[in-house]
DNA sequence: GATGAATGAGGATTCATTCAT
DNA sequence: AATGAATGAATCCTCATTCAT
């Protein structure tokens, strides 16, 4: 037989397969209202090899998390990565390419996003996974804002704002698979530019 | 002891108890993670007495988002009202008092914030709840939006971003009970209103 | 008001209600399946008020029981009453009007032969009611055969078949309301009497 | 000790294990008075094993019938099987097999009638299974009937009264467990033919 | 006399997890 | 390597029954 998936395959393979079907099914359901049997079932092999390859439930859980998060780092670590090695980037520039690779990535693994950041949320002892994540994230784009920025200006709460904008519209993006990332990405980048390219020249808002 | 939540009270302050309660404690542990016994020892009364009045579990857990979410919309619309009955606000003045109040509202009802925004999240079908609040929020942003902004700016997109940004702020103020709501308010004011103002003026970043 | 179930009803009234309400409800439902809650409510009456007036549910039910069984013997022995005092009346006459009384008081009485008949059957302690009743009924026969019978003929188990008959007949004349129990009581008694008689003439079968 | 039956057996046995216990048990306290943990506990076995071969309680009742109803359908085909191939029966000598069938069987599965008889009479939806089955035995008993009766004869009713007598001949047996049972078939069938022959014959009483 | 409020107890069902083969 | 068989422990929900008003 050529194809399908027979069995006796490698270990690190059926992991794989484990985790894909883990993270579908988790995305939907949660992690309560989702039993390992289906889990099981969805990756098509008996629970005991869930428990012989991943630990328990939980375990299996947070494997789901790791794996999907490093995804998302990885996206965005590559999309700061310039093409041409000695091109130097403006903050917009970085900021356009790390929102569209954001983006891009939600639109195509919406049960990785379904998992990190819906289901995860509430979820202790999940939850830590996923603020980890966020810090990470909102680290990255301090980190972006802070060259060029005004003395004074509130760097923290703009990367927060930037990355709290783009989580809502990413949100939005894996409820409508049929709209087009690189599209809201841009929308999202014109108006989330304007503000931030304010603030960190300095400007204030006061009542 | 004057008062004493003593027993045999009427159906509609035991009814209330048991909302606190319940919100309380889905607020942390999530739907599925929480039994209705936890609940009922949390509002003082016996199982039955749940089932009795609320229904089911999942008709308890979806009174406590209506309860949670009418409030919060309630807070929104009492921010809304002049205080001086033929007082004309700017939009920059109705945003900022909008932002003030949500973030007011999250502080004080951290519990509520819980249950809404990260726990039923995920959990259909209590997500629709939350997907619907939501939807009313960003309607009433970009109802403020229109007043004045050039043809062609994209208020939605303005509105969605701004709607993100203060849930992000909420979200972290949820988690720094020291942090002052008006602080926060200002600040997230000050970054966000640039950005909105520039975008309702019609401008636009291009890559 | 004129009429309309209004309160403050003298016991024995408020009593046959319910009784009416129960019969009805455990007919359809049975003993186990049927909360007092329903009884209540179909009695139109509160929970406590059938406690007060009956006791417990066991004791609801057996009061149904008897009831409905007391009215059943008491068609029974009705029909037996000849109409002119001085009137002899042959066995088969006897047996003929006992037969049309019976399936008469069934067909008028349903939710009575369902408590009876159908709720009461293999339910402890409840069966022994109805085993009493149709003891009854077996003597009830077995004495209108004993007129007249030849030594040795088999009359109880004469009397036990006829009994037997005439509950197959009336269990299906009870889930079907439209049929004419006169008429089945007839085309009954023609089957029936036939073998009667010729048993009561001492008349045996043999392989 | 030889075998003992050791735990971790193959499905279908332990399932007829469990059914062999569940009519057991509903026979004697009906459904709803009957816990799925006595069932368990009456099979040796742990109750999620029910759930996981059986399904519901409400599904093991139903098996329990149609295990109990085909055993009892069976007997009374495999009693109309002529000894000998070329033999020509009579209607008495079929009818006479029969009757000494349906009572062997009963006295030997007391069980089985219990569940079947006493315990699915009134309760939905089980009702229905055993009415199912007291159609096809009338069925069977007119189909015998019909060979060599007169035209214009009964058979509807000679078949139904002939099957509730021997339902109430098998309910007394089935309550006294020294009673013989070929004793009591040949008296029912010694009542029962006389009348059923003249039935045939076209005889009718008329008041 | 009548009822809303309240609960102890129990029953159906599911699930994470393990073991023997 | 892989799985069918098995269970202890919860969890949701209902119900008969009582009491304070």
């Amino acid at each position: 037989m050529a194809a399908a998936q027979s069995r006796r395959l490698p270990r690190a393979v059926r992991e794989q397969q484990m985790l894909d079907a883990a993270v579908r099914v988790f995305s939907r359901q949660g992690f309560h209202a989702t039993s390992v049997d289906e889990i099981a079932e969805a990756a098509g092999i008996s629970k005991p090899m869930v428990y012989a390859y991943l630990g328990s439930k939980e375990e299996l859980f947070t494997a789901c998390l790791h794996r999907e998060g490093a995804r998302l780092m990885q996206a965005l670590a590559d999309a700061a990565q310039p093409v041409d090695a000695g091109e130097a980037l403006g903050t917009d520039e970085r900021l356009w390419r790390a929102l569209r690779a954001f983006l891009r990535f939600v639109a195509a693994h919406r049960d990785g996003w379904g998992v990190l950041y819906r289901q995860a949320r509430g979820q202790e002892p999940f939850a830590a996974v996923l603020a980890d994540l966020r810090g990470q994230m909102v680290e990255v784009v301090a980190g972006m804002f802070a060259a060029g920025a005004a003395p004074g200006a509130d760097i923290g709460m703009a990367a927060q704002v930037l990355v709290g904008a783009a989580e809502a519209v990413a949100d939005w993006l894996a409820d409508h698979p049929d709209e087009d990332p690189d599209d809201a990405a841009e929308r999202l980048m014109s108006v989330a530019w304007l503000g931030t390219q304010a603030t960190l020249r300095g400007d204030r808002w006061t009542s």
